[in-house]
RNA sequence: GCCCAUGUGGCGGAAUUGGUAGACGCAGCAGACUCAAAAUCUGCCAUUCGCAAGGGUGUGAAGGUUCGAUUCCUUUCGUGGGCACCA
């Protein structure tokens, strides 16, 4: 009887389906526990092995905890709008619903084989209308609210109109528009569309003016994905910043909440570093300058003012509204190339260049207020526009890129912080007496920023000011695959759906090009777009009314997809508030890295509105969150050999054959190897006398091209070369190679990223049927720990397969059959079993499942040695096993004559007792390091340890006679003797 | 450029709190079983000197703290991820 487990495997996915069970209820009972992976895009490519390691790791926890009594709710589901299907839409003409739905289908069918315990009653689309509605919902309570920075939460605009009518916005400063003050009495007066704007200005979501990438020759906007060197993708054509209406979630209101909310979940420091960064909070002060022959300031922020002495020059955004205002006419000239230098360049590229220094002088001067130097002011790209004021003051000799600029420029540096300033490059130290500093003179820089700020207020020429380096986040897409906004443009005024009138589909499309003047496809359907006036339930008035043709980002949809599974199915709200309550937090939440600061912020945004407006009871969605690392593809290379040919007339390059040289020939070729390059144009020029036969062919030299090889037909690194010759319908049929010397073809290796382009990927689909799910999941977790990056190798699986197999061996013999008995547990037995009991449970409970699969292994190595096939003992490693493999641990259950499911067996209880020891081996090191072993008894002391260990031979050795000087003995762990 | 992570045998990795570096597995080598192969089992397997006993070196590199460092600190190099419209 061997273990069959391509019949195992499927019998039970099949009766586990049947019997439902992995369906969870909301109810009460048990302790709830929710298990959440990270929202996938169902993506055309299908499944790579990479991105399962969460899927199992998260699998694993969520049975283990149901073991040990929990109510698990694991549910998974699709993050299904998004741009590669609405690209594939625009190159193939299928509408992305369709492409979605054929992906989603692939996808689950790759997942169900693996065996994942998801309740998928519960699965959820984010492109399904029943979903999108509530996403629709939502952004209308956002839009619908403010933040109220005196009870530090998010209230409804109701309320904001109320205190305007009542005491104007004398306390609530316009985060929008910070001039905009006034008082109850001017707020009454105002028009209603002035009041909108005004309130537009305050609300959580809002519309403004905002740059984005615009391609004129595509006439569509782009994604910053999509723009490759300044250029599109797609066609190469020129990119440059646009102003476009947007839409933005005020998040940055949010700043302080999100840094605080950091202190009370478990995510890893490194998680909390990058929000921390991304947020960027920092203390400083902004303040005016003067401009000379203009009535207008220049308000610079700056987080040293304790260096204001030290300003040689200033720096302002090229886009800053300044610039165009204060550029002489000596200057404009030079100013306006610039600019448009500026236009061309990502904001990436901006910050990042550092080897090329570029700016320009404007042919203003600013007016240092306190020693009265007047201080040239330029523009330069590292300075943007939405950080700060857009302005900095610059600093030599404490600021390294102001140094190159100031260098670069031959702008004379001040030196203000004495000798820690070298000349060659900038100091950014607190830690110096200010000198060359006018009032500041003497003081300790850090002693000095707040005297300085101090100064600056009295004079009224500047505040202490807390500034974010986070922006409001961008909300609106000039696409078609996403979810439409419910707002209704009227008068430039936008006016929000009523709740009844949800979900707003979204509208079938022909064509999925853009729309007129860099509007989304939708701007195309007219009769959707153009609304008559008072033909819905709202007023509208008689004015020109249109729908709002963006649609919603991404993230959009990702931000509070949690929540939906916990009442995936309601018609009349987002969630019900019982179902929140009781499902909570999610408890475990695992996913990669690469969302640290995108949806792992919007999403803690999102959740802390909807408790700030009563929706939820708590305002953090994720409890703990576990990174997953990258699976690396292992790319095979191999060697072309290109000759480079004199030809003649009527030359037939197509019949050019392809030659390859393995690897230890192709390193020889990159030393130059004299032997190895003759003999490689020897073996060229024959293969090509093969070919053109007749044709006079000089052969002057060759050049080696590295190329991709399909990991799949390469073993180890020895490529199958039958399998090449058949690969891409033949195309190497021909192909000639020059072999190892015992006529191998071995290939190059490197390591990069998973993708197809570089045929590196290995599809789970293969291994799964050739080894079983139960394999293929124990093997991900064995490759590494789950937090690590690390490549695929496919040569380890064998290994766990084989465990597998051995573990099926002390139930089952191929010959004798029924191995497994009923008989008592020896002390022995039960030994290794509590060891591994002990092991497993802790390593599960810490994520650390590639230790708990190499426990499992010793462990049935031992009671094989042991021959153990005790029901007593096995029964409880199949229980430990389950989360890890489910399929065998199941069926061996079955077969020790259980007729539940094992998933709802008890998790085993370790007992201490069994692992008492009373001795233990010792290594004695001298001077640290390791010299003899001795046995001794756990109860002793200090003195008693010395005395035996100075008797040892090996000690008595080293000593040569010698006193020790001090002998170090650590209970349980060690004993090192100190010469 | 900035932020974060990471670096240990031929390979994936282990060493949980500063306490025997290399558990477990792959690959490799030798052997048993077999007509043979597969499967299975046994042994060896960081490196170097040595017949051996035993010794030297060794966790990217260079320093430091410590009786003792893969683990802590400083500097530095390589690799991976993120940087606001990929999701």
């Amino acid at each position: 009887m061997e273990y069959d487990f391509r019949k195992i495997e499927q019998e039970w996915q099949v009766r586990w389906k049947l019997n439902k069970t992995y369906k969870v209820f909301n109810d009460a009972a048990k302790p709830k526990y929710y298990v959440l992976d990270m929202f996938p895009y169902p993506s055309g490519a299908g499944l790579h092995v990479g991105h399962p390691l969460g899927y199992i790791a998260s699998d694993i926890y969520s049975r283990y905890k149901r073991l040990k009594g929990f109510n698990v709710l694991h549910p998974m589901g699709y993050d299904s709008f998004g741009l590669p299907a609405e690209q594939y839409a625009l190159e193939t003409g299928q509408h992305p619903a369709v492409t979605t739905e054929k992906n989603i289908a692939t996808f689950r069918g790759q997942l169900d084989k693996i065996g994942f315990c998801y309740d998928w009653d519960r699965a959820i689309k984010t492109s399904d209308a029943s979903y999108y509605k509530w996403t629709q919902w939502i952004f209308l309570q956002i839009f619908d609210s403010w933040f109220n920075r005196i009870t530090n939460r998010a209230e409804r605009i109701a309320g904001l109109v109320k205190i305007f009518e009542t005491e104007g916005n004398l306390q609530h400063a316009c985060p929008g528009d910070k001039v905009q003050i006034f008082a109850a009495q001017e707020w009454n007066n105002l028009d209603e569309k002035t009041k909108q704007e005004i309130l537009m200005d305050y609300r959580l979501t809002f519309s403004a003016y905002g740059e984005v990438n615009w391609c004129e020759a595509l006439g569509t906007v782009l994604a910053n994905d999509e723009v490759v060197n300044g250029v599109s993708e797609r066609g190469g054509h020129p990119v440059e910043k646009k102003k476009m209406r947007q839409w933005y979630l005020r998040i940055t209101e949010y700043a302080d909440r999100l840094l605080e909310g950091l202190e009370r979940i478990e995510f890893s420091d490194a998680m909390k570093e990058m929000q921390k960064n991304w947020i960027g909070k920092s203390q400083g002060a902004e303040m005016d300058f003067a401009i000379r022959d203009h009535d207008q300031l220049l308000r610079v922020y700056t987080t040293r003012p304790d260096t204001i002495f030290g300003v040689d020059f200033m720096v302002v955004a090229p886009e800053h509204e300044l610039v165009k205002q204060i550029t002489t006419a000596a200057q404009k000239r030079e100013i306006d190339n610039y600019l448009t230098y500026v236009k061309s360049r990502s904001e990436r590229e901006r910050l990042a260049e550092v080897k090329q220094i570029t700016g320009c002088f404007t042919g203003a001067y600013a007016i240092n207020p306190f020693d009265g130097r007047e201080i040239p002011i330029w523009i330069a790209e590292y300075v943007l526009a939405g950080y700060g004021t857009g302005a900095i003051m610059a600093v030599p000799c404490g600021d390294q890129r102001d140094f190159g600029f100031a260098r670069h420029f031959n702008i004379p540096i001040t030196n203000i912080i004495g000798s820690y300033f070298n000349g060659e490059e900038a100091n950014a130290t607190k830690e110096a007496i200010l000198q060359n500093s006018g009032f500041l003179n003497g003081l300790l820089m850090k002693d000095a920023i707040s005297v300085a700020v101090n100064k600056i207020e009295e004079l009224r020429i500047g505040t202490r000011k807390v500034n974010f380096r986070m922006r409001d986040a961008g909300f609106s897409r000039q696409r078609y695959w996403g979810e439409p906004f419910p707002v209704i443009w009227q008068d430039g005024v936008a006016i929000p759906l009523d709740a009844v009138e949800l979900p707003l589909e979204l509208p079938h499309v022909d064509k999925y090009g853009p729309g007129p003047n860099g509007e989304g496809p939708l701007a195309n359907i007219e009769d959707w777009v153009n609304l008559i006036p008072n033909a819905s339930p709202k007023e509208r008035g008689t004015g020109e009314v249109k729908r709002e043709t963006s649609t919603m980002p991404g993230y959009a949809g990702s931000s509070w997809y949690f929540l939906r599974y916990m009442d995936p199915e309601n018609t009349q709200s987002f969630c019900d508030r019982k179902a929140s309550d009781y499902w909570g937090q999610v408890d475990i939440y695992i996913g990669g890295t690469e969302h640290a600061v995108g949806h792992l912020l919007y999403s803690r945004m999102w959740t802390k509105i909807l408790f700030d407006l009563g929706y939820i009871g708590h305002d953090e969605p994720f409890k703990k969150l576990v990174n997953q690392g990258m699976i690396q593809g292992s790319s095979r290379y191999m060697y072309r050999v290109s000759p480079v040919i004199i030809t003649a007339d009527g030359f037939d390059q197509a019949l050019l054959p392809y030659i390859f040289i393995s690897k230890s020939i192709a390193d020889k070729l990159e030393l130059e190897d004299k032997l190895a390059y003759e003999n490689t144009m020897k073996f060229a020029e024959r293969s090509l006398a093969d070919v053109y036969g007749d044709w006079v062919i000089t052969i002057t030299g060759i050049s080696i091209l590295k190329t991709h090889v399909d990991v799949n037909f390469v073993d180890g690194l020895e490529l199958d070369i039958d399998q090449f010759k058949k690969w891409r319908n033949g195309e190497y049929a021909n192909a000639k190679f020059i072999n190892e010397d015992d006529g191998t073809y071995i290939c190059g290796v490197e390591t990069e990223k998973m993708s197809k382009s570089k045929y590196n990927t290995v599809n789970p689909d293969i291994l799964v049927d050739k080894y079983g799910a139960d394999t293929f999941r124990m093997y991900e977790m064995f490759l590494g720990p789950v937090e690590q990056s690390k490549p695929w190798d496919t040569k380890g699986i064998e290994g766990v397969h084989r465990f597998l197999r051995k573990l099926w061996r002390l139930f089952y013999d191929e010959g004798k059959g029924k191995l497994w008995n009923e008989n008592k547990a020896t002390d022995a037995e039960l030994k290794v079993l509590h060891r591994s009991i002990k092991k497993i449970e802790e390593d599960t409970e810490r994520f650390s499942f590639n230790t708990a699969v190499s426990t499992f292994m010793i462990c049935v190595n031992e009671l094989a040695d042991l021959k153990c096939n005790k029901k007593e003992v096995l029964e409880n490693v199949l229980i430990l096993l389950t989360p890890y493999a489910p399929h065998i641990a199941e069926e061996l259950w079955n077969r020790l004559g259980n007729s539940n499911s094992i998933l709802d067996a008890a998790y085993p209880v370790f007992d201490g007792k069994y692992l008492v020891e009373s001795s233990k081996e010792y290594p004695i090191s001298i001077n640290g390091k390791v010299r003899a072993n001795i046995n001794l008894a756990l109860s002793l002391e200090q003195a008693e340890v010395e005395k035996i260990v100075l008797e040892n031979e090996v000690v008595q050795k080293w000593l040569d006679g010698r006193e020790p000087k001090k002998i170090i003995y650590v209970k349980n762990k060690m004993v090192n003797v100190v010469i």
